[in-house]
This record gives C-alpha cells, sequence and structure tokens, in this order.
DNA sequence: TGAATTATTGACCAAATGGTCATAAACTTG
DNA sequence: CAAGTTTATGACCATTTGGTCAATAATTCA
C-alpha cells in the first residue's frame, strides 16, 4: 500500500454531479471543475483519466443517489396510483424549488451526450430501464395484463421525461401528473 | 443602397439548423458554422453578431418550418385521433430514419439554453405554446369541456418531448402514442 | 464616372481550453 | 528508519476558442 485519497470522494462525486447537472458537459470547463471539487487539475485527471470519464462518474453518481431514490419509494409501501403521483409531485417540487429550473442529469444526458458517447449512452439506457422497470412492478399489483402494464410504464416513463424538459422552458408540468393518473384503474 | 448579400440566407439558416440540431449550442464551434455554412468567419459575424445570435437565428428557423409543419398538420384536415397519432408518428419516423437520433432542437434548446439565455427561454416558450394551441384546437372539435381540452393539450405536448428524450436513450417511444390515444374519447 | 455604402475576406488576437509532467509529500511495510 | 509506492501540487503546453479588423470588392445613386 501507499499514500491513501485525501480527499473525501463521496463529497467529489457530488460536486461533480452539481457542476454537470447546473452546466451540463461541454459548458462546464476543468476549472469550473477544480473550483467545484476544491481538488487540484492533476489529482482529478489522476483520479479519473480524463473529463468524459469524470461526467460518466457523475452520471453514475446521480443515478445511485438521486434515481435511486424514485425507485425505491416505487419499491416501497402504497398503491400504485400514489406511487405514480408521487413521482411527478417530485418534479414538480424541485422545479418549485428551483433546483436547477427542475432539470434531470440523467435527461440531460441522453441528449446531450447519449449520440456521442458510447459508455454514457449505456448507462442512460440500463438507468431507463430500471425506472420503467421499479414503474412496472409498482404498476403490477393494479394491472393484470402484463403487457398493458409493461407499454403503460413506458409511457409514464416519457411523461416524465416530458415534465423535465418544459420544466425549463415552460411551465405545464402540472396537468402530466393528473392525466397519467387517468389512465390507471 | 450598396452591395447586396452574395449567400443564399435560406440556405445559411438551413445549415446552421442542421449544425447545432447535431451538436448542440457549446459543442459547435465556429470552425463548425464557417464550413457547414460556406461562408467566411467575418461574413457570419457580420451578418449576426455573435455565436448566440446564430444559435437563436437556427432555433428561429427550425420552429418556422419543423415545429410550423407540425402545427399546420394538427389544423389540417383530419380527427383529432389521426392528427395526435400523426405527430407521434412522426417522432417515430424520425427516429427509424435516423434524423439525429430522432433528436428535436427545440427540445435540446429548452434544456440547454433556456435556463441562461433569456432570449432563447423566451423563444422556445412561445414556440411550446403555439405547439399547445394548436393540439388544443385539434382537440376541440370532439372535447367539449375547454379546461379538459387544455389540460390535456398540454399533457400531450409533454409526452411528446419525453418521445425525443427517450429517442436518444432508448427506444421505448411506440407506447407513448397509443397510450395518448387511449385518453382522448 | 465617382462618391458613398455595404459585403467579403482571411490574417490576427487574447483568452480559455483540455491535458501533461516533474517534483514533493504522505503513507505502508519490511 | 528506509525502501517502495501512491497521491498532491501547480507550473507548463499545444491547441482551440470566440471574436476583431483593416483592406478589398461589389453595388447604388447622383
Amino acid at each position: 500500500m501507499a499514500r491513501p485519497r485525501q480527499f473525501d470522494e463521496a463529497r467529489v462525486f457530488e460536486s461533480l454531479v452539481k457542476v454537470f447537472w447546473e452546466k451540463g458537459y461541454q459548458a462546464t470547463s476543468m476549472q469550473d471543475l477544480v473550483i467545484a471539487s476544491g481538488l487540484h487539475k492533476g489529482s482529478l485527471y489522476g483520479a479519473f483519466g480524463d473529463k468524459q470519464a469524470m461526467y460518466l462518474a457523475a452520471l453514475k453518481h446521480y443515478d445511485r443517489t438521486r434515481i435511486q431514490a424514485e425507485i425505491d419509494m416505487l419499491n416501497g409501501e402504497g398503491s400504485a396510483r400514489q406511487k405514480i403521483a408521487r413521482l411527478f409531485d417530485n418534479v414538480i417540487e424541485s422545479t418549485k424549488r428551483g433546483i436547477f429550473a427542475g432539470g434531470c442529469l440523467l435527461c440531460n444526458a441522453s441528449l446531450e451526450m447519449a449520440a456521442t458517447d458510447r459508455e454514457i449512452k449505456n448507462e442512460v439506457k440500463t438507468t431507463i430501464r430500471l425506472l420503467k422497470v421499479a414503474i412496472m412492478d409498482a404498476l403490477a399489483s393494479q394491472i393484470e395484463n402484463e403487457d398493458r402494464a409493461a407499454s403503460l410504464s413506458a409511457f409514464i416513463v416519457s411523461a416524465y421525461f416530458g415534465t423535465r424538459v418544459l420544466a425549463k422552458g415552460a411551465a405545464m408540468i402540472g396537468d402530466t401528473r393528473d392525466h397519467c393518473l387517468q389512465l390507471l384503474p
């Protein structure tokens, strides 16, 4: 063994997430990352490799905290209605609280990076799938037909990401939740 | 009067749209714009002012061609069902044809630029509103309750943009259309 | 034709970009 | 402690960035 890391990895991950979440990949400079993380440039490159790897690490951290929290909620107690409602309520609430204008790093990554970076596309794909499965399981208790539950969950994911786009441009999120709920029995 | 423009403005607009559509704002360099447009750097700056203005001009051109085409379709002949179905079919088709992975410049602009550029946020906002109104009018023939038509149209816009996000990351667009149609009488 | 006005061109620039590297520091194990 | 190994540091680098500008060319109107 040798000299151990002196920085708190979790805290560094968190700072990278915040910068990329707020500014996106291209608009974030190494300067931004240095300032946000408090580390020196060399340390960042030593720990991650390059800027793309930093983004990927940040995205994965985001998925395993923010998105996983939604999945846990979907796997928890409550009716399907309650769970789906809460999924959208969380978007509405974060928009109101102004958390990067209600944006979502996963959603941003899909649009900004999935077309050009294979690894990120993979991460996006698998995380979206996990979210879809969690929704499907949540619906299972109330929708017998498996195919119907599958396609309905895909649809809810779609509507969910749509709110994330609209949150930044126009404020028309409110109705999306109610109409999704109308589709439930 | 004096020396007139020598380049075909429409063609230049179109080339700017394509570059920004494919790469986004930050990832597009002036070099890219110079190559795509065939103009020299000085001419571009002379005609537009700066890079942000080029993006805004490209976005407006996109809105007045691609988005307007959807709005025209919504204002045209056919039942509400047919029109909404076609809205989503167009996304599915462009995804299959590989047009920038089914992406949408308006959607990208909302996520990448609306938070930092007031003018672009405005353009995004008003265009989304136009789209929503067109959908509402299309629904009017079959939905009496005006409030219901309004909120349903907001919802469809949301689902529509969601497909644009998913088109890049995962392929789960198909079901969205059908579920939207289920909401129609 | 010539004065006035605008467009075109491409060389040029300061600043910022992502990334490297030699050196110093800190820790583990024998 | 000393050898060995990893991390931390910040100066450094080539390249690219968005943007400017003076010179030239093309056009209009008197």
